[in-house]
RNA sequence: GGCGACGUACCCAAGUGGUUAAGGGGAGGGACUGCAAAUCCUUUACGCAUCGGUUCGAAUCCGAUCGUCGCCUCCA
């Protein structure tokens, strides 16, 4: 038996093709971050979780995967044609904002949105990464590599800083087929416009800026480092010199990942990357989501509107990460119901007395449930070929529509409890493995409705079925609804579930 | 201007040359129920934007036309 390919778009060669992994079974993978100076929105995490899903996925097969997901904590220019950097960045816009006021400066600020975004992450049941760099953290190499850049004739110091000489790299454009040097300067982001610079589309590796919020003293003066290097200078450290795979939203190919290859390349005179991968940007409503806008959905939004976390990360991945995806309420609502069908199965398997570890990997589900074996293979195999999340998440549902449909005697409760957790590992959208539990989400304590606890309208209600008094039997389940409740009747008793 | 994606039922969506076009939502019917809800069963595209072409055979390949959208600027 062959070992399994995994197959997924490079968006360098254009084409679909397997993974080739520079160790066997050892995926090195770099996945950009967010910078953070604000929550992090719906559309990051199409994101996030894509890379998250590649992670599952290689160790679904037995490769060891070491990932590495940055987080910016230092801000970088909004107006790039502004000639000297003392024009604002993002963080210290941020900072200037209303909801900038809480905090005392841009370090603050960076914490807590970075606190904030590690927590919507374990939410959402994204892996954590082997290594979360900052760049903050890694300013030293960030200037040594600037300096090994300029003595190998890479960049040059100009009175406002340090650039990269586009020129001097042959391959320049390669990634997003930018190749016409002269009409890049009008939709360059992070090119500063300087007479000095030695083509337009030379791009900041230093920006000198003695009055900016944030500054560090290099061999140029104070000021702070372009964007582009932190990532080159984080992959190369934790991953090494060429990396298996490096992944981001659309929008960085260009220049992000561009100048990546160009500072990377130049300096080690290796390969940077061989497989890319790029997220397509979310619609939210049929419309684009921007901030600009301001019609973006956080995370934390959608889960104060009683949304749960896997229904969102569900959500996100019911269309395919490299085909647009137009996010609504209603797949939102969809998604909820399948969420809350998956728990369904869970709550039987452990009303059966079952954890979900009962059933040993290795063996294969026999009886009614053997066809979950199989299911969960499909799944796999529509994951290994360029993460058809539409498939996956369909075999996932097929297989729980199978759970629910058996009785889940002991020896199917175990299976179907290994199905779930396989399904799990894979796609993450059965179980929250990650949140704790007293974060974020508190405990609901039991509502009280109409000066009642729900769990006496309960009572009050059998006991009026009991008395064949059906009229005040709806009215309380009536009240009980109008209040945002649910009661389902079972052979059991009586539970409720809050209505989203 | 450069690069790219998409057009499949009421809605989301799979499908990458070959049996009856996945799956989900919604809607209709049924079981269960005092009636509901939840759950289960069941029905729901003779057709895949349009027009040509290649082929024994195409939603799937090629060409043209029409339409929608994204990135390149803040943004993943």
């Amino acid at each position: 038996m062959s070992a399994p390919e995994f197959k997924l778009y490079d968006s360098l060669s254009r084409t679909v093709k397997p993974i080739q992994t520079v160790e066997p079974n050892q995926l090195r993978f770099y996945s950009c971050g967010p910078t953070v100076y604000s929550y992090a929105h719906i559309g990051n995490f199409r994101t996030f979780i894509t890379s998250d899903l590649i992670v599952r996925t290689a160790q679904s097969i037995g490769w060891k995967v070491t990932y590495v997901s940055n987080i910016t904590d230092v801000g970088h220019l909004t107006q790039d044609d502004v000639a000297d950097a003392s024009g604002e960045d993002k963080m210290a816009r941020a900072l200037q904002s209303k909801e900038g006021e809480e905090f005392a400066n841009v370090w603050d600020l960076a914490r807590h949105y970075a606190d904030a975004f590690e927590s919507d992450w374990r939410h959402l049941n994204l892996l954590p990464p082997s290594v979360r760099p900052r760049a903050t953290d890694h300013m030293r190499e960030q200037i040594v590599a600037v300096q090994d850049l300029i003595e190998k004739g890479h960049a040059y110091e100009t009175p406002t800083g340090v650039y990269f000489n586009v020129d001097s790299f042959a391959e320049y454009g390669k990634l997003s087929g930018n190749r016409d040097r002269e009409s890049l300067q009008v939709a360059v982001r992070d090119v500063v416009q300087d007479d000095n610079k030695k083509s337009p589309a030379d791009f900041a590796l230093w920006k000198k800026d003695d009055k900016h919020l944030m500054q560090w003293f290099s061999p140029w003066g104070w000021g702070f480092p372009g964007w582009h290097i932190e990532c080159s200078v984080m992959a190369q450290k934790y991953l090494g010199d060429t990396i298996d795979l490096h992944g981001g939203g659309e929008d960085l190919k260009f220049p992000h990942h561009e100048c990546e290859i160009a500072q990377s390349e130049a300096g080690n005179g290796k390969p940077f990357c061989n497989h890319w991968l790029h997220v397509t940007f979310l619609q939210v409503e049929g419309e684009k989501m921007s901030k600009s806008k301001g019609n973006f959905y956080t995370a934390r939004d959608l889960f104060d509107q009683g949304f749960g976390p896997l229904a969102l990360r569900l959500a996100l991945i019911s269309v395919p990460y490299n085909k647009p995806h137009n996010f609504t309420l209603q797949t939102l609502r969809d998604s909820q119901a399948h969420i809350d069908r998956f728990t369904e199965s869970l709550d039987r398997i452990g009303k059966a007395g079952f954890t979900m570890d009962d059933f040993p990997d290795g063996q294969l589900p026999e009886g009614p449930l053997s066809k979950l074996s199989e299911i969960y293979s499909e799944a796999q195999a529509a994951m290994l070929n360029d993460l058809n999340t539409s498939v996956a998440v369909a075999k996932a549902l097929e297989g729980n529509k199978l759970i629910l449909r058996d009785h889940l005697d002991g020896k199917t409760a175990a299976q179907a409890a290994w199905f779930l957790k396989k399904i799990n590992n894979l796609l993450g959208i059965v179980y929250a493995t990650f949140a704790d539990p007293s974060e974020g989400e508190e405990f609901e304590a039991e509502p009280e409705i109409n000066g009642k606890l729900i769990t006496q309208w309960i009572v009050e209600r059998s006991e009026a079925k009991a008395a064949k008094d059906f009229a005040k039997a709806d009215q309380i389940r009536n009240d009980l609804a109008v209040a945002g409740y649910e009661l389902r009747d079972s052979i059991e008793g009586t539970d409720w579930k809050k209505i989203r």
